[in-house]
DNA sequence: ATTGACTACCAAAACGTTTTGGATTATTAT
DNA sequence: ATAATAATCCAAAACGTTTTGGTAGTCAAT
C-alpha cells in the first residue's frame, strides 16, 4: 500500500566519526567546533572541512542534557476553540519566531484557553520536564497564575502587559490607558459626546487599563459616565458584533463606539452595516492594537497602533538574557501606542 | 535595578531522587512510571504517589537521548517579510498544535519565506540536529526540494497539497482543480461570461490545479478562454488588490473575478469599493479557503471551503504514525472544497 | 640545566533517562 | 523435596554531547 520509502533513518553522524576519521579525541573536536582558542588554527580548520563533509551537526537531545538548556522559548497562544482569530497573534508570533531564531533559539507553541485545565498542563509540563527555557506571556490577567508560579519557581519569563499588582518580572507594557483617553479626547473634538465602549472580561488586565483611559478622557472632556454606554465584549468580532447591537437597541444610543481591540471594532462595524448604519458618518468607530487587517475594514479603522512584530522581538531579547544570566539593559519598559485616523471615525 | 527573583532555579527533582526517597531502583521507579507490568501494583502506587509529591518529571533532554525521540514535530509558516497574514495558517496552526497535544507531541514553530536559504536553513539546521522527529509541509511548490530532500534522507514528513510529479509521501490534497471548476459553472450559471482568474505564482502546485480548474469550466461551460482575463497575484490581499485595478483598467473588464485564495478576493472587493463598484451586483467576486474571515468581508465572500483545522489535525495523525513506525490506515487523502455561496457573487 | 609560561591536545566524568539481561524470592507442579 | 514457573526488582550499559582537569611538548628566560 504505502511506498517504503520511511525505511529506517540513516544511523546519523556522531562526534566520535568526526574524531575517528581525523585520529582527534572528541574533546578537540567539540572544542574546535565550539571556537574554543585552545586548538590549532590548522586543525580547527580540518575538523570544520571534517564536520562538513561528514555532515555533521550536534545531537540536540545530547547537547540539551549535557548542558542543561533547550535554547527553546514557549509560547503558549490564547485560542478560544479551534483557531486564533486574533491577527495579533500572527504579528505577535512572526516577532517572537525570528528573534528567537536570530539567537539561535527555538519557539514552541500550544493553544489552550485561558484559565482552564489545559492551559495549566501546557505551562508546567513545558517548565518542569525543562523543555523549553523560558517562556513569553501575553495578555495577562489581574491576578495571573502563571506570573506568581513562574516566579516561584524561578523560571525565566517575560511578559506583553502585565498583571495587576506590582510587576516583578521583566515585560513590555503599552499605555493603554492614556492611549484610551487621546482617543476619546479625538472623538470628542469631533463633536461626539454620546462615547460607547465595548471592553473585555474585567480580569483582563488591559480592560482595567482601558477601561481607565476611557474614563479619564471621559473626565477631561467633560462628559458625564454613563454605565449604558460601557458594554463587555470578548476581543473577538463576535463579541463585538453583539455588544454593538445591544447599543444600538438602547434607549439613547451611542453616535461613537470604541472596542477593546480591533477585532471587537470590526464587529461594531459589521453590526453596524447590518443596520444600514453608515460607519464614519452616521457613528464613529474606533479600535485598538494598529495591526494590517485594521486598515482593510469597510471603512479603514481609526484605532491606537502598537509595535506588536517590534515588542514580540525585544521581549524575546530580554527574556534570552534571562535565561543565559546576562545582565537586562531594560527590563521595564512602557511604550506609548500611536493613534491612527482613518475614516472609521469620519472626517 | 532588576530584582534578583530571577536567581539560580532551584536543582530539578530527577528520577534518582525519587528512587532514593522509596528506596527503590531508578528502574522501578522509571518502569513503574511508564507503566510496565513487571512491577507490583502497590509498588507502582507508592512511585506514583512520590514522584507526584516531590514533583518528579523526566527531564525531556534525557528521555530524548535515551529514546532517540524528541516528541517534536515542526512546522515552518511560509512568511514574507515581518508576518504571516493568511488566516489560513492561524487555523492551520491551531489544528496541528491541537493533535500534536493529545498524541503528546509538542510543535516547533519558524518562519521563512519560501525558496530562500533563510527557510533551507531552518529545515536541515532541525533535521540533522534531531530537534524533531519529523516536519508538516504546506503550500507546495511543482518542484520541490523540500519533498526530495526529506525522502532523500528518510526523514517522515507529511503534506498539504502535493508538488508537482509523483508523490512518494503521505499527503492530504484538497481537489481544488474540481473545485474551481465547480465555482466557474456556478458563475456561468449567473449569467457571467467574462469571469477573471487571478492566481498565485506559478511555482505553486496550487496555482496549476486551480487555473486548470478554472480552464476545465470554461471549457464546460463553452467560454473561449481570454488571456487578457488571467492575472498573476501573490495569494495577499495587496496581490489581489493591484491586479483587480489592472482588470478593471482592461479594455473589457470582467464581470466576476475569482481569486486563488479569500486573502486575494478581499484584495478584489477593496479595489472595486475603491472605484464605487458594488460587489455582489455590479461585479461578482469568489475566493478559495473559506476561512472565518471570508464570512465577514463586505459582502460576504463566495468561496470553496476546506476544512482546514481538520486537515492539519489528519496530517499530524499521519505524520506521528510514520514518526513511530505505525501502519498508516491512509496515506493519501484527496477531498473535496465545499463551495459556500454568499452575497458576493449576488443573488 | 632548571624553571615558567605557553600551546595543543586528551581521558574521563557528568548530564538523567530507558533498556537489557539477569537475580532473587515466592508460588506452583511434579 | 525438587524443579519449573511466575512475580518483582535491579545493576549496568548506553544515548552523544560538553566540561573539567589535566598531560606532553616547545620555547624563552634565568
Amino acid at each position: 500500500m504505502y511506498p517504503k520509502r520511511f525505511g529506517k533513518m540513516t544511523m546519523a553522524v556522531t562526534i566520535r566519526d568526526v574524531a575517528k576519521h581525523l585520529n582527534l579525541s572528541i574533546t578537540t573536536v567539540s572544542r574546535a567546533l565550539d571556537g574554543y582558542e585552545d586548538v590549532a588554527p590548522e586543525t580547527r580548520e580540518r575538523v570544520r572541512a571534517a564536520a562538513r563533509e561528514l555532515g555533521y551537526v550536534p545531537s540536540s537531545a545530547a547537547r540539551n542534557l549535557r548542558r542543561q538548556r533547550a535554547n527553546i522559548i514557549g509560547y503558549v497562544i490564547p485560542a478560544s476553540g479551534t483557531r486564533f482569530t486574533d491577527p495579533f497573534f500572527s504579528e505577535f508570533i512572526s516577532g517572537l519566531g525570528d528573534q528567537a531564531v536570530s539567537q539561535d533559539f527555538d519557539l514552541l507553541i500550544s493553544t489552550a484557553t485561558p484559565d482552564t485545565p489545559a492551559e495549566q498542563q501546557v505551562y508546567s509540563r513545558w517548565i518542569s520536564s525543562r523543555l523549553v527555557d523560558g517562556v513569553i506571556l501575553s495578555r495577562m490577567r489581574l491576578e495571573d497564575w502563571r506570573a506568581n508560579h513562574l516566579l516561584d519557581k524561578k523560571f525565566p519569563f517575560a511578559v506583553h502587559g502585565r498583571t495587576g499588582g506590582q510587576a516583578d518580572y521583566p515585560f513590555i507594557e503599552i499605555d493603554s490607558r492614556s492611549g484610551l483617553t487621546q482617543l476619546v479626547k479625538h472623538l470628542a473634538s469631533l463633536g461626539h459626546r454620546r462615547i460607547a465602549y465595548i471592553g473585555a472580561p474585567a480580569k483582563f488586565t488591559l480592560q482595567r487599563d482601558r477601561f481607565a483611559g476611557y474614563c479619564d478622557g471621559l473626565i477631561a472632556e467633560n462628559i458625564p459616565f454613563d454605565a449604558s454606554l460601557v458594554a463587555e465584549g470578548d476581543l473577538t468580532r463576535a463579541g463585538g458584533f453583539r455588544a454593538a447591537q445591544a447599543l444600538f437597541d438602547a434607549p439613547h444610543p451611542p453616535t461613537a463606539i470604541i472596542g477593546a481591540n480591533d477585532l471587537t471594532a470590526d464587529g461594531v462595524i459589521r453590526a453596524a452595516h447590518k443596520r444600514g448604519i453608515v460607519v464614519g458618518r452616521e457613528l464613529a468607530v474606533a479600535g485598538y492594537d494598529g495591526t494590517e487587517e485594521s486598515e482593510h475594514t469597510q471603512p479603514p479603522l481609526t484605532t491606537l497602533r502598537q509595535p506588536v512584530y517590534e515588542t514580540a522581538r525585544n521581549l524575546v531579547i530580554m527574556l534570552i538574557s534571562l535565561i543565559k544570566g546576562d545582565p537586562l539593559l531594560q527590563s521595564q519598559i512602557i511604550l506609548q501606542p500611536e493613534l491612527v485616523i482613518r475614516e472609521s471615525t469620519g472626517r
